[in-house]
DNA sequence: TATAATTAACTAACCAGTTAATTGATAGGA
DNA sequence: TCCTATCAATTAACTGGTTAGTTAATTATA
């Protein structure tokens, strides 16, 4: 069932678009994201678009599902190398961060859909962050009853995971701009790569998590 | 020198639209945000906007201008009333997380404009997001010197505190409506106010800024 | 030959920004 | 006190460009 290179092929044209449409709706933000400029990085007639994804709204819709579903697995995959929580944690951080990294399309979208509280597509948002979240919680649950981990709030801390991460690869080129400056010292930890963060942000919510005695 | 009611007031017009296009702005972002609809809800005339700011450009820069400054102003005001380097972190924290949840728009503004790294406007809330970052950063340096804060990283920092909080403001309507649900117990803090939320912060910096012994 | 994929050309709505005309406040002179 | 010239504030109506979405015809494939 090899797929010999034909010049029709829808499963390739829904592909595709979905691609362009990523990048495109992370640049732009969904409003600004035109579907004629996307049909011209595509190579393809605008009337695809409509004709595999019936409106604009159901191409984002089909964007973010993929994102999510994306992130979700790598993260969940990730987790089941690991058994106790600790491990677990540091797992979660890592992987969402050198997700983020290399998908960089990834924070913007979902920084622009919290900031709107899911205004454009609220249901499947809300479904697979809730279920990220529901990992993540769930880490740090089994971590207390252990007794490893002490005076854990999930959400909070969860925000101040993936709120920080995506932060630090959005703003990224911000970063390097104001490093270039040199009125102040300030250090934007605009050469910091993303390892190094998430090993920061590891140590210290660790030390966060740690059991006073 | 008291201002009688007048049919004819351009400060008025002018502190009107921009208080409309604060909300407008944080509710659609730049690129949705429509300048009829702006005029609509001001129940001024469209061409008015543009007398006054030239240009949609012009208004989003006056918004974001009047928006940064005022938080700017807030946390400085209160920064001088302490001395503590632990103290004066303790009122960043506290002064923005009140000033966030009493003005949602900003948390809203700020993370449409970081998920974008500044596309629509950049030169000046680089200035004032690097003032403010300064004056975080500042507390952190003069901690580390007294000996009382350890191994800080101030921009990682930075986005822990004003990330987790921007999140936890803009995504309450979410969190409410997650909380609803119940099909997976998981704990949104949909209950939880903002000082509680950042009393918790305030105690994890601390933890996270003590000195190994 | 039937059907799925693709196209060019179109539409109707919207949107930022302009313009020229009009209205209201006000200060100065008679 | 009234008249009026001036200028700032306000308006309705318009423009040109863009956008999401449609349609009917065309081409490739099995």
């Amino acid at each position: 069932m090899s797929k010999k290179i034909q010049k029709r092929d829808a499963e390739a044209s829904k592909a595709l678009i979905i691609t362009h449409a990523k990048s495109l709706f992370s640049e732009k933000g969904y409003a600004s994201a035109s579907m004629d400029e996307l049909a011209k990085r595509c190579g393809l007639n605008k009337a695809m678009v409509f004709y595999y994804f019936k409106n604009k709204k159901g191409l984002y819709e089909a964007v973010m599902r993929e994102v999510l579903v994306e992130i979700q697995e790598a993260i969940t995959e990730e987790n089941k190398t690991h058994s106790k929580p600790i491990e677990e944690l540091e797992g979660f951080i890592r992987t969402y961060a050198r997700y983020a990294c290399e998908h960089p399309y990834l924070p913007a979208l979902l920084l622009k859909e919290l900031s709107d509280s899911g205004a454009v597509f609220p249901e499947m948002l809300f479904t697979s962050m809730r279920q990220l979240f529901a990992l993540f919680s769930d880490i740090l649950k089994r971590g207390e009853e252990k007794g490893c981990f002490d005076n854990a709030i999930p959400m909070i801390l969860y925000f101040m995971v993936i709120g920080t991460l995506n932060l630090m690869v959005t703003t990224k080129p911000l970063r390097l701009e104001a490093a270039k400056l040199e009125d102040i010292d300030l250090d934007t930890c605009a050469g910091c790569d993303i390892d190094e963060i998430a090993d920061y942000i590891i140590i210290k919510i660790k030390q966060m998590l740690k059991e006073p005695k």
